[in-house]
Order: C-alpha cells, then structure tokens, then sequence
RNA sequence: CGGGGCAUGGCGCAGCUUGGUAGCGCGCUACCUUGGGGUGGUAGAGGUCGUGGGUUCGAAUCCCGCUGCCCCGACCA
C-alpha cells in the first residue's frame, strides 16, 4: 500500500461533535465519516480493520465447526409474525411496490431458523451450527459515540440447533469459549457478566463486555468469587442484617406537609432513607400491584417483571396510584391501602424495624411500621437494583464493586421460544417429533471497532494489535527527495509484502513529523524509519506502543527479520 | 419521548448583544524555502451564513415556524 495512492483524510483539530476518545480517534485518523444520526461510513482503513475482525471470528467459527452463511437482510412481514416480533419498536419496515411488508434485518432467529425448520429433519443433523457477518437495521432511540450505538451496524450473529437441552448447554459453553479465544487474539481484556436476555431470550445469557468508563452499561464485580454482572441483571441476596434486635414501636400518624419524596420525608422526620418504605403502584398486564423497597433504593423492573411474570409492567398513573391509595402520589403507604391488592416486598424490607411509610392520606406519613405486625407482603422477592457496596450473590461476605463496560458480545440459550412458534423440528431416535433448542450469539463488530480503540489508546492516537490492525507496518520515508531511501524503502516495502505482511510505505511529499504524527495517530503496530541512519545502511524500528525515543537501529538487510520478530512479539 | 446545546468555506472557530462590503487559524492549489515530531514565505481558490416565512430601505445579526446534529435521561433483540 502506497501512502500517496491511499486516502487517510487525517485531521489535525478534534471534530466538535466527537467526545468519546474513540469516536474521536476514528474520525481524525481518517476511519469512518458521518452520513446521518447512527450512520457511518467506514473509509478503507475501518473496513480493514472490520475485515481484520470477521477474520479473526471466522477463523475461529471454523474451528468449532460453524458455518459461515449469508442470510436476506429483508424479512417478510409474515415470518416476524409467526414469532410476534412484527412489531417490537426498533423494527425498520418497507414495503414493496404490490403492498408486501418487510423488515430490514434486526436480527436473524427467524430468517435462520426458517432455513432448519425446511432443511433439517433428522436427529442425526444435529447439532447444528451457523453464523454470518451482516448489516443489521434498528431503528434506536438515541445513536450515540460514534460506532458505539448507531442504526446501521455490522454484526457477527450465530445460531445453534441442537436435539435437547444438554446439546444446547454444550452448544452455550462451545460459543463461550469461542468468544474468550476471539476476544484474546484481538489482545481486548474483557470480562463475563451475567445479563439481562431482554426480549430475546430469557434463560442463561452472558455478556462479553470491555470495561471503561466510556461504556454505558455499569458492572458488578467481586474478584474473590470472580463474579460479575451487568447492574441490571445482578441479584441481591436474601441477607438478615446483623443489628440487634430493636424493641417494636407502636404505629403513629404523623403531620408531614408537603413532604412528598424520600429525600423530604427523611429530612422532615430525621430518619435514615432507609428507615423509609417505599410504596410504589405498579400495573402488571392491566392489573395493579404494590412494591415495596428501602427507602434508599431503586426497583427492578426486569426483575420485577420477570418475578410477577407479567408482559407489561410499568408504574401507575396517577389516578391509578389515587384509587389504589385513597391518597395522592407521595403519601402510598403499607397500611390501610384503600384496594386490596398484591403487595410484592424487597428482601431487605422484611428486616425493617420501627419503618416510616406514607399514611395514604395527604400530608401525613406512619412511624413504627414492622412487616408482619403492620403489614404483610404477599410475596418477599429479589425487587431491586444491585450496587456498588452490596454484597456478592455467591459470596455474601465480600461486596460488589463497579465499573463501567461496553457490551461487545452476547450469547443466549433460547430453548424452544422460537424454534417452538416456527414448527421447528425432527424425528428423534426413538421416531417421535421433537422440537429443536436453539441458542444465538452476537458480536457487535462496528462496535468492537470502537471498544477495541476505547481499550488500547494514547494521547497520540490508535494502538493496534496486529490481529486487527489495518496495515501491520508502515515504512517512513523521511525525505523523498533523497531516492536512494525511498527507492530501498519501496523494495522493504515490497519484501514485507511478499512474505504476507501488510504494509503502508508513506511515501507522500510531507515533512517526517507529519508522517510521524500521521503513523501515531492511525495506530500501526511497527514503524520504519529510513531517515538519518540510512546512508550508513541502518534503519529504524519501532513498535506503536513504545516510547517515542525507543527506536532500534537495524541494518537494512536485517530489516524485515526484525519487523517480524517484533510483530511476533506484539502479538503474544 | 422529556431536558440541554449547537448549526457561518473541508475542519476548528469569531462576527449576532447594538442590522449596513462575511472574517481568522488549520487544511487545499501554485511557486520558493525547509527537511527528525503537524517548517517559513508569496500568490490564489473556496461560503445560497441549515431551511421556510416575517419585520426593515437593508438581515449571518431581530421575530416566528421547521429540519439536522451532539450531550443527559427514558428507551435500547
């Protein structure tokens, strides 16, 4: 690759609309360019980078014996509809000029189960693997960070097909040890949360995520029992605290004008946030419930969701709540709801003792409210959102920190949620129907482009592993007027590729500090240098990630040698 | 969808308060110069000031509407 042939529209100024260092670094080194919110385009160094990427996940795909297919990126409307995902909100629809309906590909469980349920007949074609590199569409809310969240993404997406549930647990464990190998080729630190499926799967799910504050996903973890788990999928435990026993107070209503939100009540009553009951009216598939939690926390509402094993699940209007309670919003409390309904209590609210809880009355809350004296929940559930400080769900003695992680790769166990709907199945040894399990992996690789940047950077731009550099070396010319350089530079150049590495020879008419802020910027693992030295026949060699004096002097002959040991190097 | 911000040559910005010839730096073109971390100089090219309307003799500037983009939140298969 000739440097002055190439296009590396490199910036010298930070795009205003650029803050994350990755978003950032993507655009000044000339990788990807803005067409709209969530759509990029990727200039020929990305689109190496992103092919460098398939190849890693292919190579690997390979070795565990998945097929690489292309599925359609239209999905007639009525494939969606067998499985009811027509209409989940990210779906980019069209149709065709007779009236037909389609979506652009969001995902491929449907088109690629579509193939099995055709195809596969025999308990003897399973398992069953396959995956393909593809652009999917969703429509987000809110792109954002560059490549981090857009609308059109180049994606890895896998499926597995097994017989039953041990092939699909086996299938699972399979793909997660995929994703470690590919993960560590790419050199990416990575760690594995359990998740939230959302609306895809609900059975295990893991996530691969890189931590850095720039994710938007905030992560447990306890290293003594090496857990971790994405916020909002982490459980907390059932835990009686260890307080001593406090004598029961009697119930009083007490004059709290105004004081609406725990902050007020707490302030206005001197007592800790969470001394307070925290009522909340929820509707669950049109019917209410009432939760309860601490004062100081947050409910869970997938976990509530998935407690109750509700579709719908959102928190009452406030009519609803007035009905509920006799009383407007602020004031809900655990004794005297006027309704009688379901009342769901978080772990730790069992273990309050002399509680504060609203009155349902205007301007008045009850102190010295105790569970089952005062009140009793028809069910003590796991309702809240985990934090950093509370203890480990496997190990209650040690407790949970966090850190902020972007989510690169997702693994499920789907069971029969699609394969069941779409009639996909096959005669088993015993000669009875049986219906297929599947599992689905995704790797977000526009994604990984940004994540992989997120992870290895200076204040100088990219640093590459070679696994997923565009280029693995450039060759620095530092004055092309001087010919005999660039005319040696031009054969390294040329040997390097023979022998299958591939090479920028930036041989435009520049100043070699442009050339040098140029290389650091776009991230090459190995530099060259014909410069000052050459006329005694030696050249310079460096690695992206070492300090900017620690080039080597190497004779020319032994030029290509030492870019290969140090690429060997850069690659362990 | 709620909150905030921005829109002026390719990029980064000033000009707007107080209406009157559209400006700076970088980049780009040509030539000279320089040649180890974005060299210095000379001469150039390049802008319907996001868009529609209004006020005015006159609008980048004042008023109203719309659109686009960014950030926070909601949401996020």
């Amino acid at each position: 690759m000739k440097a002055d042939r190439y296009l590396l529209p490199t910036l010298r100024e930070v795009p205003a609309d650029a803050e994350l260092a990755s978003h950032q670094l993507l655009l000044r080194a000339g990788y990807i360019r803005q067409l709209a919110a969530g759509v990029w385009s990727y200039l020929p160094l990305a689109w190496r980078v992103i092919r460098r990427v398939e190849q890693v996940i292919r190579e690997e795909m390979e070795a565990i014996g998945c097929l690489e297919t292309r599925l359609p990126t239209l999905t007639p409307k009525e494939l969606l509809t067998e499985t009811g995902r027509w209409d989940v909100p990210v779906v980019y629809k069209l149709s065709d000029r007779r009236d037909a309906e389609y979506a652009l590909g969001f995902t491929h469980e449907e088109a690629m189960c579509d193939i099995v349920r055709r195809e596969v007949r025999s308990w003897r074609q399973l398992p069953l693997l396959m995956f393909q590199h593809q652009t999917k569409f969703r429509d987000e809310p809110r792109p954002r960070g560059g490549t981090l969240r857009t609308r059109e993404f180049i994606m890895f997406d896998a499926y597995s097909f097994d017989r039953d549930v041990a092939g699909m647990d086996a299938s699972f464990d399979t793909f997660a040890q995929s994703y470690r190998n590919i993960f560590n080729r790419m050199g990416l630190p990575f760690v594995e949360a359990e998740a939230d499926g959302g609306d895809i799967g609900d059975l295990d799910n893991r996530e691969f995520l890189i931590l850095t504050d720039a994710g938007e996903d905030t992560v447990l973890r306890c290293a003594e029992a090496n857990f971790a788990a994405n916020a909002e999928a982490c459980a907390c435990p059932d835990i009686a605290p260890t307080d001593p026993d406090v004598p029961e107070e009697a119930l009083q209503t007490v004059p709290t004008p105004g004081a609406r939100t725990i902050e007020e009540v707490a302030w206005f009553l001197k007592v800790a946030p969470q001394k307070l009951i925290k009522t909340l009216v929820y509707v669950a598939d049109g019917t209410p419930v009432v939760v309860l939690l601490c004062g100081d926390r947050e409910v869970n509402e997938i976990k509530l969701r998935r407690f109750i094993g509700a579709k719908d699940l959102a928190l009452a209007s406030e009519a609803i709540v007035e009905s509920v309670t006799g009383a407007p919003v602020g004031f809900a409390g655990v004794v005297g709801l006027k309704q009688n309904v379901r009342m769901i209590a978080d772990y730790e609210v069992r273990y309050v003792r002399n509680g504060v809880t609203g009155a349902n009355a205007a301007d008045a809350h009850i102190t010295g409210v105790n569970p089952g004296r005062d009140f009793t929940p028809a069910d003590y559930a796991d309702a809240r959102v985990a934090v950093a400080g509370d203890p480990c769900p496997v190990a209650p003695q040690y407790l949970l920190t966090d850190a902020r992680g972007i989510e690169v790769g997702h693994i499920f166990k789907l069971g029969t949620k699609y394969s069941e709907p779409l009639k996909a199945a096959y005669v088993a040894e015993n000669g009875e129907q049986s219906t297929i399990l599947m599992g689905s992996y995704g790797i977000g690789n526009s994604r990984l482009l940004a994540a992989l940047i997120e992870a290895s950077h200076d204040e100088n731009g990219i640093i590459w592993h070679p696994s997923v550099a565009p280029l693995q070396v450039v060759v620095i010319v530092g004055n092309i007027k001087d010919e005999p350089a660039l005319a040696a530079a031009e054969t390294l150049h040329d040997e390097l590729e023979r022998t299958g590495i591939s090479v920028m020879l930036d041989n435009r008419d520049e100043r070699i500090g442009v050339k040098f802020k140029d290389a650091d910027l776009i991230g090459y693992p190995v530099r060259v240098v014909f410069g000052k030295g050459f006329a005694s026949g030696t050249v310079e060699i460096k690695a992206r990630r070492d300090a900017k004096d620690a080039a080597k002097e190497v004779t020319l002959n032994g030029a290509v040698d030492a870019v290969r040991e140090r690429l060997a190097e850069l690659s362990a």
